[in-house]
DNA sequence: CAGTGGTCTAGACCACTCC
DNA sequence: GAGTGGTCTAGACCACTGG
């Protein structure tokens, strides 16, 4: 592994440890900290800039290095998902996952399917409409479309499980980036079935296309989301 | 300015500009870019490493750095606010934006509030609250929590501007990051007045902590856009 | 002033792609 | 094997903070 992610997650050990206490006390300085994990100060750097791009640490010239205070959040608990996650929502998680297989076909790329994925119009792509229940309740409406020439060999065997560890662990490819968009949606007659809601109450939608180490856009989704059991959280800092 | 900070921008020029255009080929190596902009291959790395966050670049290793497709919106045009973006929506538009103040009060720091600021229970804080309307239609309505010990000052001509450009500016405080959390949520009554929504019709609410480059937080804000009129928009990489 | 983080350099070696 | 990006080093100089 790589030694700046090793020394970042070491440094996250820390401060979850208490060991670095939130306090107004900076942490140690980066040549004292390069000193005692034998590395450059710029990997030092390198794996404090993590911490920072994700609002844990934060820094002030000719100051010192600090902690954030925790950012407790102030509302009832949900399911966050942040935005440092690529895709799925496996990770981070306590809770009973269950997906429910709606509908699993092959079908050809439509307009935007082909623009998202840049394939060519009519192309083949899967289309998969799954639910997903947390500790039995409905949480969220997926559909999917995948680049069939890409994704082969889906089955829905591998459907009931999950799909991003059959793409990263069987054919041996890797997730890298994704773009998503977000938007507020009124609940539309399938959500409302589906999800259980009733008229009034929306769904935060969520966008997204999924890209592979080689660049190639593999996935494009659209998750319809019960707007009372969902978050989603960003953190950003300048650069 | 920073010398990595002058050649990302040159950089995404040349995208712009097609001078790199969109093929399947790759954009001059690291090497020879390091070259031409008479810097180290270090620095030229954390250029495009601005890029690379913002999605529009992607490194394959052996192989080169590759211009994105160019991520077309599927979608009807909307106000986007993207990740990359801190705070505030003065940036990137070209539509008239003009606010009107609801309220502006000072207040006792609640719960919540006090939570979000890192400040006392009771602590004076302004809430200003503000319609804001794109080509005179509106758009969004945001309630704001300012800690007034640190943003002193303000005066309804000010909220009238830009309360930005005030800190900055005339306080001469940095802005330097910000926590958001996004929501879809039913319309309330003060919304649907405000925003002309119907019953059923939601908006997609963005909470905000805003942070000073001192590590303070100084601003708490809840934004309540249409949900037809906004989409917030994020791209993740892998670290 | 001493101490801190911010930028930049010139090089090294490695892992991977593609021919 | 030649060419690419990925990591890491040991140092330099600068800008800022805070006593």
């Amino acid at each position: 592994m790589n030694k700046y992610l090793e020394i970042s997650k070491e440094l996250l050990n820390r401060i979850n440890n208490k060991t670095y206490n939130n306090s107004t006390n900076p942490i140690p300085n980066e040549i004292q900290l390069s000193k005692e994990f034998n590395c450059s100060r710029m990997t030092m750097r390198r794996a404090i800039d993590i911490l920072v791009q994700e609002g844990i640490i934060y820094r002030r010239r000719g100051a010192g290095s600090f902690i954030r205070d925790s950012m407790t959040s102030t509302c009832s608990p949900k399911f966050k998902l942040d935005n440092n996650i690529i895709s799925g929502l496996t990770q981070t998680i306590d809770y009973n996952i269950d997906n429910k297989l709606i509908s699993f076909k092959l079908i050809f790329a439509t307009e935007s399917i082909k623009n998202a994925l840049s394939i060519k119009l009519n192309d083949p792509v899967y289309e998969i409409v799954r639910i997903r229940y947390i500790n039995t309740s409905p949480y969220v409406v997926e559909k999917t479309y995948m680049d069939a020439s890409i994704i082969s060999g889906i089955t829905e065997d591998i459907l009931a499980k999950s799909i991003y560890k059959y793409i990263e662990k069987e054919l041996n490819l890797s997730i890298t980036g994704s773009k998503k968009i977000l938007r507020a949606s009124p609940s539309n007659q399938l959500d409302r079935e589906y999800l259980l809601l009733s008229e009034n109450e929306p769904v935060l939608e969520v966008e997204q296309i999924a890209y592979l180490s080689s660049g190639k856009a593999f996935e494009y989704s659209f998750s319809r989301h019960r707007y009372d059991k969902f978050e989603f959280t960003s953190f950003t800092s300048k650069k």
